[in-house]
DNA sequence: ACGAGGATGCTCT
DNA sequence: GAGCATCCTCGTG
């Protein structure tokens, strides 16, 4: 596949309901270009995360808006323009990639949980060397984030700008209908909303199940 | 096949 | 100081 092949998602996209935009990006690309490599991935796997929800990081900082303050620290980048990156760094180990979606002024992201390799095959297998099959290469969101190299130096970008990184899908793509929806994974919080969304029959998903 | 536990550091209280 | 949107290794069966 060529990144010709593909048209960028633009701020509408991810100006909606972030549910919808968890759905929607099921089946499109993740292009990430480093130097003369262009790395594509099939996006298999996402959560949704809204802000009036308590297991989403700008809930505190929603709260806060209500009572008219502004939204500070790391998670008021969640309320910035859809199509902006929010790059967590988890566990002391890992990044987790999502983007922001819903209007501005209104927090929301889509976490990217599981992709499956498309083409850049080779680099990603340098960035994973632990993978002992392709299908491990982005079967989890810390591992997709090492796969792609994404990391902190995008967190606050817009993706509807970026050479090095968006989203993309082909012109006319319609929406994935074999979707399973379930509830997120490793929260302690709303844990029962169903808003993980995977494409079914895929290897590629996460292996990851509730406690 | 599966589960327990360790690695590791940022953010918020 | 606690908690965390994880991954990997090493036990056991």
């Amino acid at each position: 596949m060529n990144a010709q092949d593909l048209e960028r998602l633009e701020r509408e996209f991810f100006a909606r309901d972030t549910r919808r935009v968890a759905r929607e990006l099921l089946g499109s690309f993740i292009v990430r270009k480093i130097g003369r490599d262009t790395l594509i991935a099939r996006i298999v796997e996402t959560e949704a995360y809204r802000g009036d929800e308590p297991a989403c990081h700008a809930y505190a900082n929603a709260q806060r808006m209500q009572r008219g303050e502004a939204p500070r620290g790391r998670s008021a980048v969640l309320f910035d323009e859809p199509g902006t990156a929010y790059v967590y760094f988890n566990y002391g180990m890992y990044w987790l990639f999502n983007v922001v979606t819903e209007p501005a002024g209104q927090a929301g992201a889509v976490l990217i949980r599981a992709i499956e390799p498309v083409s850049g095959i080779e680099r990603m297998r340098e960035f994973r060397p632990r993978a002992k099959s392709d299908t491990e290469i982005g079967n989890g969101p810390g591992k997709l984030a090492l796969a792609l190299d994404i990391g902190a130096e995008f967190h606050g970008k817009s993706l509807l700008r970026s050479r090095e990184l968006f989203f993309a899908r082909p012109s006319g793509m319609r929406a994935r209908r074999q979707i399973v929806e379930s509830p997120r994974i490793g929260i302690s919080q709303a844990k029962d909303l169903p808003w993980r969304f995977q494409l079914r029959d895929q290897a590629c998903v996460s292996k990851q199940t509730r406690r």
